[in-house]
DNA sequence: GTTAGCACTCATCCAAGAAGAGTGCTAACA
DNA sequence: TGTTAGCACTCTTCTTGGATGAGTGCTAAC
């Protein structure tokens, strides 16, 4: 895997990858030899191109075309060859004038991250709120809507919201929902999501539950309450990005790419495996084992508060991909929020 | 604008309509009398093609294709010709078994309508939740979060729920919020939101609140919680079924309708318009004065419940649309969602 | 008024040839 | 021994031109 290649075959393929990301077309022996001041001849460059291709980091998609970096070469030049500067100050503060998130609710600013970050990466941004299951427990309230009828504010720990309207006992009173929700606030706290449905499991089997009814009440609302599994929310922003890149211009792949970042599915289990992982990743192409999104890469980190990681966000492009440009763009969005939710989480 | 069309011209027209509605490809008068059994020769049938030509119904791509109708059949085809159908008993039901919204919040129904309604007509579904700005006040509540932080949920008449943080004086203890609450809800009742704006702007100017402490910060709060203008909510689902249009075959037309649809600027500018009026409504092509969606026809709804007008669902195509189902399954959706925002809005 | 016949038009398809880009090999050079 | 110039070869792309076929419009006959 971790083969060596000598200086001057690293330069010519570092040159060829970052040609071939710019044009998105095969890359020849005599455009090198233009573009850069290697010294040397087309007829050199070609020999070690030659190499380079037995040695499975280029391809040529037929004899008289340039060559191609294979996904073998971008993970070459992505763990050895790539230099990730870090943002500029003015950069730094350029892109801290695009977030500006103030007073909004996590929802809205995890829309809105994903549009700032497609619009500063030109790529396809992706951003998932975490699992609700994977939430921990901090607050619930009840809001008597009409007869019968109450509005379920659920708050976790790391400031996401969720609500949900349940049917209930209509003659439970307000007096009784503060004793309700003060009982189950303080009984749940701190405790995930699924901590909450044993421990709600476990007290409804008890003896007291029997006779104490606004225990029972107490349990039964937030049994509905925390009942069912939310889906994931992923919010895919700048899709129209992707039919830019000469890799998706036949209808077909159009058709294919669209179809995949509008199902979500495949984008979640991508976003799901990235979750475990620290600090940005980055998936090339067919490593991600998805037929779908054959071609693409995904550049992604997690963001956080204190309480751990809540969520996912990155890129997805093309393998071809600026990630010189992309990775830092990635990294300090994902720090950025990161840093605004623990801010929401502060407690005095 | 009210041509009378003898009943052959009628009859041939219909053909060529909805031949073109199947193939999406230019009708010739040999594939009309193949197809229908008018008793009539091609060369009829030709000449009756050359009078509605010069009339404007049908256009030709060039010398040797077959005809295609234009916007102006398409408007007398749905005005004149058109049979809708009511749907059948068994339809009916299929189709209701396919909507199910138990206990879900207003906005997931909403998003799980566009979905069923584009898996249902075939092409993108839309729906349009009511600007926040024309919404009545029903409900407002106060949630401490944390330290000076208020989590504000409002409910409106029709049921949909809002929920925002704000920072406020964190002195404010359960009881006094309960109390702003009780104020406001009992102040407020009724009033649309931009009357609610104007009450609010009315009462901080009188006397009365600066010595009532309770009630200026019962004020301040409110301003801050129904303050900013939510943006429009626009729920697009099946953005790839466009693709699978032959009118949007080409990378060209897929790229300007895709990022027509992510921006949903135009969209909502569209549903706004149809907001106004009753029952089904159909914007043909070049009709909506949009250039991005050239070449797409509108089916839309409003949905409501008893207190008026509260979103618009729809669905958007080709104006090569088979309007006759695609009509009575908008219809029925709109319908039905009133029906079920009835009930989620029913007092005792 | 309807229809058969026919010339005409025009897009589409296919094949063949020219152009151009790039390779691989070989032989000469430093 | 590494480097380079030269050259034949390959293969795509673009263009051209002819064949095909669908469809029209006109005219004359029914």
């Amino acid at each position: 895997m971790a083969e060596v290649l000598n200086e001057r075959s690293q330069n010519i393929l570092e040159a060829i990858v970052e040609d071939y990301i710019t044009s998105a077309e095969p890359v020849g022996s005599r455009a090198i030899t233009r573009r850069h001041s290697f010294n040397l001849s087309p007829a050199s460059v070609r020999n070690v191109m030659s190499d380079l291709e037995e040695m499975g980091f280029l391809c040529s998609p037929h004899t008289s075309a340039g060559r191609i970096p294979t996904e073998k070469a971008f993970h070459y030049y992505i763990d050895s060859l790539l230099q990730i500067q870090d943002l500029s100050k003015e950069e730094e503060l350029r892109l801290r004038k695009k977030y500006r998130f103030q007073g909004m609710r996590i929802e809205d600013i995890m829309r809105e991250v994903g549009r700032v970050m497609s619009g500063l990466s030109n790529y396809t941004g992706l951003v998932m709120a975490p699992k609700f299951a994977s939430t921990v427990f901090r607050q619930i309230e009840f809001i008597r809507l009409s007869y019968g009828r109450l509005l379920v504010i659920y708050v976790s720990e790391t400031g996401l919201v969720q609500n949900k309207v349940i049917e209930a006992d209509p003659d439970l009173g307000p007096r009784e929902l503060e004793k309700i929700s003060n009982y189950l606030n303080h009984k749940l706290n701190g405790m995930s999501i699924l901590e909450v449905r044993e421990t709600l499991a476990a007290e409804l089997k008890t003896e007291r539950s029997r006779y104490d009814q606004l225990q029972k009440q107490a349990l039964d609302l937030s049994r509905a309450a925390l009942q069912d599994e939310t889906e994931d929310t992923v919010f895919v922003s700048g899709t129209s990005l992707m039919l830019e890149q000469p890799e998706f211009s036949t209808p077909d792949r159009m058709k294919r790419i669209i179809r995949t970042l509008e199902s979500k599915k495949t984008l979640i289990e991508l976003l799901d495996r990235s979750q475990a992982a620290q600090g940005v990743q980055i998936f090339i192409g067919s490593q991600s084992q998805h037929v779908e999104i054959e071609g693409c890469s995904l550049v992604t980190s997690n963001f956080s508060n204190k309480k751990g990681a809540i969520g996912t966000l990155g890129v997805i492009g093309p393998v071809r991909m600026p990630y010189s440009q992309v990775i830092p763009i990635v990294d300090f969005t994902a720090q950025l929020v990161s840093r605004i939710l623990e801010r929401e989480a502060e407690y005095e």
